[in-house]
DNA sequence: AAGGATTTCGCAATCGTTTGCGAAAATGTT
DNA sequence: AACATTTTCGCAAACGATTGCGAAATCCTT
């Protein structure tokens, strides 16, 4: 069946193009008998309209651009997952681009959402993205609304949705007191982004809160491996420390992989506690405890948020959602 | 800065639309110097061609379409990065859909490929489609090319790339016998599946052919879970098993939640080979022997069946990538 | 029955681009 | 100088849908 338009059902029903658009869509000034009529043949040969020429005219979409440094990791899979629901149940799409933690990549890939009129626009900034206002300029000038998500720029007044990780990395501390840990192996994630100062920063101030006494040493991994042979080094020789935290998936990976080489067990040998999605510490036994950081429910929120940017709100906000411990039986 | 047309270029530069538009593509009948007017001014305007003009006057759009059942696993992730680079260099964009493995979900996401006149499809059918047809008539009639891969129809006639099921099921009994297990648990997946069953086929084949006198325990596992509580079981009154075979990274995963839980050591207490994408063998100490699939050299090789079936190749074919084998220590 | 009010529909312009075809301008040929 | 050729460009019709506005057609008043 070749291409069926307006034009060939107009034809067909001897009715003006106008009126078949009109009854399709419910319009108040045709009769329930057209209608019917028209309905009833658009059904028949299958009548899909045409996207290109709605848009055209229109000049919207209904797609929402979503700008990620990679999906390798389960929070964007579960955000991603989520995503991509609420916009299937909205009548949207979802057009994911990949940028590979590359300030020029994501520019490409900007530059595409609004060449392709996008509806509106997700992102996750790389951690070497040090100038948004390309986004920004596309949210005023085009009024695609930006909102940026989980990896967000530190300072500038924009649209953010993000875990609280203050509030994660204050609860990982305060557990980690209230277990009585002394020698802590703490290890963060990549220093400019803001998200691991955020959570270095709040750590750090709730053992000055408590005044623990506790001896913690901080390392940054950029990478799974550079977590696995830090720990592996910090492990190997030295028995002393008693607990280990892990910002990220990432590390969590690292630290559990030495945590195997050297046959340590959990949580006798030593104990460990995380920030993750949750789907990694499933993978283990015991399971691990950690704070979750729900790409879920992160998404429900970034997706509410562009909703009502769509529907005019204006002023910017920055929302978070809360951080829950789960408890596992690694600590 | 308003939109940029060619009609506002034509009006600023007097000239007609139709020389701005052969100008900015190089049309022979445009003279060199109003080329380069033409050019220079919409470079500095930023004048960028409205997509959907472009695609409602040509009807056909850069974008692909890729259909998957979930990206919650390495295999697609590695597939999904992989083929997103290769769109974009290509200056296509790829558009993720997500069935959750539903075939309803799936025909929507069908739907919406046509109704968007894709250039192409990518699909990974869900565990429960058992009627192609919607793809291939869209094949067909609306001339989009659909490639399945990975997770493939098994009988029609259709462009099929996937990793060579037979060889790595082979392989990895081969590797059993050759390591002289006798007592092997080895866990598949989802039994509707055609890449289950062709693994499936070929590791029992394998040993039939060496006439191993090994003993071998199948069962089928549709989910993590599913599968650690078998090996539980399994391992937990019996010491007799020598080796687990693991069909996929899920049930990897549970295998080595299983192993934990009881405190196995791998290889002396038990030894472990797997088909995997090649992330999660790599999360364990020892690292997990696998059997490669690479998601990423699929990527490629569907991306090149695409292209060139645009470029007018009209017969089917069924890709395979090799199997590989790579040593961990777990085995 | 005649006028106004209401329902029901079509005309035509528009979105921004592409492209076949023909016309004007420039150039070449004798 | 007259004609044939080539270069350079514009006209206008698409692509398929949306929508303001006006015109028939139907209905309701008194």
């Amino acid at each position: 069946m070749a291409d069926v338009t307006l034009k060939k059902l107009a034809a067909m029903l001897n009715l003006s193009i106008a009126t078949v658009s009109r009854a399709l869509k419910n319009h108040p000034d045709i009769s329930e008998d057209t209608k019917k009529k028209v309905k009833e043949l658009a059904g028949v040969l299958e009548y899909e309209p045409n996207t290109y020429a709605v848009n055209l005219r229109t000049n919207h979409s209904r797609e929402f651009g979503l700008i990620v440094p990679a999906i390798s990791n389960d929070f964007y899979q579960s955000f991603i997952s989520s995503m991509e629901e609420e916009a299937r149940l909205s009548g949207y799409s979802l057009i994911i681009l990949l940028s590979l933690d590359d300030p020029l990549i994501e520019l490409q890939n900007l530059k595409r959402c609004k060449q392709n009129r996008m509806a509106g626009i997700f992102v996750s900034i790389t951690s070497k993205t040090t100038n948004i206002s390309s986004f920004l300029k596309i949210d005023e000038e085009q009024h695609i609304p930006v909102i940026f998500f989980d990896l967000v720029p530190p300072f500038e007044a924009c649209n953010k949705v993000c875990v609280d990780d203050t509030a994660a990395a204050s609860i990982a501390a305060e557990t980690l007191i209230l277990r009585k840990k002394n020698n802590i192996l703490a290890v963060f994630g990549n220093k400019q982004l803001s998200i691991t100062q955020k959570r270095l920063q709040a750590f750090k101030e709730t053992f000055i809160k408590f005044s623990s006494d506790a001896v913690v040493q901080y390392y940054h991994a950029n990478s799974t491996n550079e977590a696995f042979i830090w720990f592996i080094e910090q492990l190997k020789h030295t028995g002393k420390a008693d607990a280990i935290f892990c910002m990220s998936d990432d590390i969590l990976i690292g630290a559990m992989k030495a945590v195997q080489t050297l046959r340590l067990q959990l949580p006798e040998d030593i104990g460990l506690i995380a920030i993750s999605d949750g789907v990694v510490p499933q993978f283990y036994h015991p399971q691990i405890t950690y704070i979750e950081t729900s790409g879920y429910k992160l998404a429900k929120m970034a997706f509410s948020r562009m909703l009502a940017c769509l529907a005019g709100s204006t002023y910017v906000r920055e929302l978070k959602i809360e951080a829950v411990l789960v408890e596992g039986g690694s600590i």
